[in-house]
DNA sequence: TAGTAATATATGCTTATCCATATATACCCA
DNA sequence: TGGGTATATATGGATAAGCATATATTACTA
């Protein structure tokens, strides 16, 4: 079971932080996508996603290639109910990196 | 002004969480009402406190021999909206404080 | 009234621990 | 094999705890 204070501290680090809203806003992303859209070398933000995975606030799956990152489905309403208040609240520069999201190139569309 | 990831940081550990939380409930506490009903040495909360106020989420006044600690008026409205979800959650030990610090001996019941 | 003790709180200092980064390397799949 | 991703290791920097001590205010006492 997540702890409140074990949340915060995943989102106490800013690229966690930007990349739990990324992942809250798109839905689902992938590594390359991230390090395009938060531009950091991949085993930094390997790393982290790591982290939270472990914590239990990221799911991934594997397509082929590439693996993909989500929120995780049974994460507790107060935390889900944070990550709106902060998400809707623009004290995040999120929409910057949905738009440098989306000049990648050879972005994996897949599916 | 407070940054989500700084506020976070804030609430990562689970003395400083418990103190903002209660606090934030009781609407103000001095240091010994503090020390009472978290069970924690004076030099630790104090320490605690210090940094919560250099981060600015909480305001210090003295009155007489007793400093009390309230939450900052000027917070910003996500992060009072995050404490009041948390609040409201029932997913912190909070009410044990509560009543831990209603047996307090000897409690400044001042003004 | 001065002087001293007691209480409340803050702060240096030291040590130990945790955490983020960088680099290099290994693993997995088309 | 090559591109995408994860992990091992080393290192520097931040942070928390404990202890002792400093400061501030009140209470006591002669």
């Amino acid at each position: 079971m997540l702890e409140p204070a074990q949340f915060f501290k995943c989102l106490s680090e800013e690229l966690r932080l930007n990349t739990v809203l990324l992942i809250f806003s798109e839905g689902e992303l992938c590594v390359c996508e991230l390090m395009a859209a938060l531009d950091v070398t991949q085993p930094k933000i390997s790393r982290h996603l790591a982290l939270l995975r472990s914590n239990g606030l990221l799911n991934d799956t594997r397509r082929g290639q590439w693996v993909y990152y989500s929120i995780a489905k049974n994460l507790p309403q107060w935390s889900t109910s944070i990550l709106d208040t902060l998400y809707k609240s623009s004290s995040t520069p999120i929409n910057q990196f949905k738009q440098q999201l989306k000049t990648m190139k050879n972005r994996p569309s897949c599916c």
